[in-house]
DNA sequence: AATGTCATCAACCGCCAGGAA
DNA sequence: GTTCCTGGCGGTTGATGACAT
């Protein structure tokens, strides 16, 4: 379902990520943080561009994310947040930890735009129907129900969701729910994981001071990978073909 | 069974804003 | 004030599975 891996012409991999990449870039950015997406991959030993690491990162290994389908009631709220503020997807995802700006930017377009289309046409239907209705009717009954349809005019529809409508304001206030997954030294906030994973609770500078800058990290959790560097996860790799028991194997490891 | 079409979603690309030099 | 660099955002692409014909 993804791009065949490939390199493009400055010798930069693209494409779909191995379990080895994946495991080498969260160990490394688990252990020392993203301290500069650009460079992370040159030390974290991966042919990739940085924009690529922090994409990875961030869309898909991420502790904290959640996978699994959108329940009715985050469909229901980002329906509501979309109506507010429009394709401005990083705020939207805010509201929903765990949940990536481009997952519900997926979800959008695969699911909830139709169901939105479908939803304001059948509003639109009714509510010509309803005016029809109303002009054969006329005078006299239904003042009452004039003006139901009045709230409901695809007009009204819109100035709800106007960008310029009162409701923006509550966008910022949202915006708080940031789920920190950003920061800059994002060391081991995996619950369990730092302490049969990667024993790492030095500081940055601590770090720095050794090799830390001058070697490509090398992915190994001194206590699970003795051998150290990638010749034991080969090893894992020939044990285990295909990446669900893989990530099995991680699962147990506590990788994960 | 073979072929065509649609749906899904990870990944890429280009642009922009903010901060540092 | 200007330029450069980086991170982040939103739009789009493309591979592949599911379903229809």
């Amino acid at each position: 379902m993804v791009r065949a891996p490939f390199y493009d012409k400055n010798g930069m991999k693209k494409g779909e990520w191995s379990a080895e990449e994946d495991h080498k870039l969260r160990s490394y950015i688990q252990r020392y943080g993203h301290w500069n997406w650009r460079e992370l991959p040159k030390y974290a030993g991966l042919k990739r561009c940085g924009k690529s690491c922090r994409l990875r990162w961030m869309n898909y290994l991420r502790p904290e994310l959640k996978r699994g389908n959108f329940t009715e009631e985050e469909d229901a709220s980002i329906i509501k947040l979309h109506g507010e503020m429009g394709n401005r997807w990083s705020t939207i995802a805010k509201s929903f930890p765990g949940r990536t700006d481009n997952e519900i930017k997926n979800h959008w377009h695969a699911h909830l735009k139709k169901r939105t289309k479908r939803d304001e046409k059948e509003k639109s239907d009714c509510w010509q129907s309803e005016a029809t209705r109303n002009e054969n009717n006329c005078e006299g009954e239904g003042e009452g129900e004039s003006n139901s349809i009045l709230v409901d005019t695809p007009n009204n529809m819109i100035l709800e969701s106007s960008p310029l409508s009162p409701a923006t304001s509550t966008c910022t206030e949202q915006s708080s729910f940031s789920s920190g997954s950003g920061s800059m030294f994002s060391f081991n906030v995996v619950g369990g994981l730092e302490d049969n994973c990667l024993p790492c609770s030095g500081t940055y500078e601590a770090e720095s001071s050794g090799d830390f800058w001058s070697q490509p990290f090398v992915a190994d959790n001194t206590s699970s990978l003795e051998k150290g560097g990638f010749e034991m996860l080969l090893e894992y790799e020939d044990m285990y073909h295909d990446d669900s028991a893989y990530l099995l194997y991680e699962l147990t490891q506590g990788w994960i």
